[in-house]
Parts: C-alpha cells; structure tokens; sequence
DNA sequence: ACCTGAACACCGTTCAAGT
DNA sequence: ACCTGAACACCGTTCAAGT
C-alpha cells in the first residue's frame, strides 16, 4: 500500500499518527481474518506497530472498541436509493446489510451480544433506522404501521437478529443524548416513539410490547406460507 | 436445594461424582447469571468445587463445552403438540423457543458463532428442525415448500439467527455421522435433503441457494406487509 | 492408572515510573 | 504533560510430578 521509505521505521512504526478510525479499521480487518476470538487489543496494537496502552487514548477500552466497529460495519450499508418505491428501496438496502454482514461473519453476533447489554444502539444504526423508517413512511404507512413493519422486518433489517433495539420509552429517554436533540437528528424515530408512548400510554411502562409484536411478525409470515400451499394445492 | 449434613465436606466438595451433564448445568447457570463473559472453565470449576482440570474429564475443551450448553437449552423446547393443525403446533413450538431464550440471553450469540463456524448442527438441534420439518410435511406442504418454509422461518424458528444449518450437499455429507444412521434418525431432513440435492442436481455443488431463499423470505415478508397497508387505506 | 498442581502463553487494564 | 513498560488479575490448556 505506497510504503514511502527513506523513513527510520524500526520494526513497522506507523509515520501516519494514530486515530480512532485507523484502530478500529484495524480492529474491523483483524476480525475480518480470524473472527471475534482472534481480536485482541494486544494484536490490534502489534498489527500498528504500537505498544498496546497507545490504543487507549483512542478508544476508553474494548467494549466502546467493538461499538465502534459496529458503528463502522454498519456505516458500510448503502443509503437509501433515490426516486425509487419504498419497496425497492427496501429490498436494495436490506439486501445491502446482508452483502455487509457476510464481508463481516463476526458482526451479527458481537451486535447480537452488544444490543442486549447496552440500551442505546450506535450512532450508525440509529441513522440506518432513521432511513428505514422514513422510506416507510414516504410510502404511505401508517406510523402504526411503519412501528409493525420495523418490528416485522427485524431479522431481515441487518440480516439476522432478534431486535434491533429496544423501543421501550424510558430505555429511550435513559439515552445519552437529550430528547430534543435526538428529535432533531432522528425526526422519524422521534416521531414514531412518541406515538408508540401515546398508543399505550394508558398501560405503565407502556409502549412496546415484545411479545406481542414478536407473534405479530410471526403470524404474518404464517399467512405467508399458508398462502403459498394453498395457491400450490389449487395449482394441481 | 436439600444439603444433607453428616459429611466431611471441606470447601463445598461436591459429594454427587462430576458427569458431563453436571458440568453443563453449571455451565448454563453461570451464563444465565453473568452473561457469556462471565463463563470461564475456572469459574465453572469453582462452582462445584472440582479443580479446574477436573473438567477436562467429561468436556474436551471450551468449544465442546459452547456446544453442549447449546445442546442443553435447544432441549428445552417443548416437543410437538399432538393433535393439533399444523400451524397452531409451529407457533406454540416457535413460542416456546422464544421462552427458552428469554431464559437464556447469551444463547443467540453463542449459536450464531457456533453455527458459523461448525458445520454440523448438535443433536439437539437437528431434532428441533427434524420435528419442524415433520409437521410441516403432515400439514401437507410439499418437499419445496417445506424446504423454502425451513428458510422462512429461519430467523423465527429460534426467535432470530442468519440461518440454523448450512444445507448445501457437500456440508450435510462433510459431518459426522453416515448418511444412512443420519436418514434412520432424522428421515425428513435426509427426505428434504435428497430432494434439495436433486432439484438443482444440474448445478455444480448444487442444493441450495442461500441467497435465493434470504430473498425468497424477504419478499414474502414485504408481500405481507404491502398487503396490510393496502388494507389499512381501503379501510380508511 | 488416575488425579492435580505448577507452568505456559495468552488476555484487558491499572499504575507508577520514566521522559 | 505525555507516553509506556512492568505489573496485576485473569484466561484456556499442557504437562510432568505426585498418588
């Protein structure tokens, strides 16, 4: 890759002073090659050329490290097409995440891992979210609806996974940054939680119910393959 | 839990003998308690009051013991109902996959490393996807439909993951056991199999295309998802 | 023959000592 | 003030020494 010489470089010093996308750029192709288990702060550090306390000034330690490669990955997905329906422009940027997740096998599991111990997902994801629903939205749903449609979509929206994040109000609010400022960053996120909030306000705590939206997904793809046996049974 | 005294017992020695099943009990308990970073073969140890190296009697090492924790909570699944349609008995099954999950939040991660980086799925996994075939194929789907409604439900049928088994020819005959112990065993996953392997037998290394069937799912999900918006504004 | 302690090659991270 | 080596408290697993 363009090794400039005339440089001391004793044992691969990197001239190019380290960053924060440069490590976890690092950290992304490490994991690429030998998966999660084969990354480790240490190696990350030797495949820089640096000793491996110098990557702390750079990341506070390994859990915000795989965040950020999870933001990185996740940033690799295509934004949505222009001019085009909702539908299309679905299908192109889920069939995006997944060409993104089988470049990257570990991801689905560290996100897996990562989503059920933190609250709030990365800055990455909200934004891929944030995409996702307003092309719903565009298309004419509902915000009831675009709420079912997020939930149905789930496992297919990266690819894989149980839920992508966890819309329950006050995990939301619990969020680092202030509700006004995430509404004016994420306006449909914003917009749909605060009518999730409304729809079940009545119930404490309301909002989301998992298990409700969890046998929602799945009944719709029950009609989906009853669907098809039946026009295959006509069929004969 | 019934400690009967009248014994030596220095430091919680466990007068029960170590098994195998003991050790992946504890195994379980620590991950449902700390996650799967807390789980270490020390720890594990600890727990029963047994030497670390104790262990390495009744599992080879940690992977062994990743994958037979799998196999322990997979056998959690309620069997089959009996006597009820074909789609009730997927959605109670599905359901009750959904609960062992809850029960266990480190087990989507831990399988979907596993599967990806193993070929063969445990035994009790190939019984959960055996039993899900069958009662498809009494609900009178054919060999095809049950082959693409084992994809569609992929990410449902263990409440998430990309894909529970790699069924391309080459992988199936790769495992363990020989075709005709495995067809006596799990007779609709050889059916389907040998089905699969002829459909696209014109094909080099034919069988199944994953690609195919993520996109055959998705569509049937966006199918479903139109069809409820449409719905929604006809009502309206 | 079986069991097990010490040892080895790793970890992530702290911290004090160097510049 | 910044950087970094040594050190600490862990890992999974090997292996030789004990019974």
């Amino acid at each position: 890759m363009g090794e400039l010489p005339g440089q001391p470089d004793p044992a691969r010093r990197s001239r190019t002073p380290l960053s924060r996308q440069r490590v976890l750029s690092a950290a992304v192709a490490l994991a690429d090659e030998g998966g999660a288990d084969a990354l480790s702060m240490r190696k990350i550090a030797q495949r820089l050329g640096v000793v491996p306390m110098a990557l702390y000034k750079h990341v506070a330690n390994k859990d915000e490290l795989l965040d950020g490669m999870i933001d990185t990955v996740v940033g690799e997905i295509d934004p949505p097409v222009e001019g085009a329906d909702w539908r299309s422009t679905v299908r192109l940027r889920v069939l995006s995440a997944r060409r993104m997740l089988l470049r990257h096998p570990w991801a689905p599991a560290v996100i897996e891992t990562r989503m059920k111990e933190r609250p709030a997902p990365t800055p990455a994801v909200m934004a891929y979210l944030e995409g996702m629903i307003g092309v719903f939205r565009a298309g004419g749903f509902s915000l009831d609806l675009v709420h079912h449609a997020m939930h149905v979509m789930g496992s297919r929206l990266m690819g894989f996974s149980q839920e992508l994040f966890t819309d329950s109000p006050s995990s939301a609010a619990a969020s680092s940054p202030p509700p006004e400022e995430m509404a004016a960053r994420y306006p449909n996120i914003a917009e749909l939680a605060g009518a999730v909030a409304h729809e079940a306000g009545s119930v404490v705590g309301g909002g989301c119910d998992d298990q409700y939206e969890f046998e929602f997904a799945l009944d719709l793809t029950l009609d989906g393959l009853e669907r098809l046996r039946n026009a295959a049974a006509t069929a004969d």
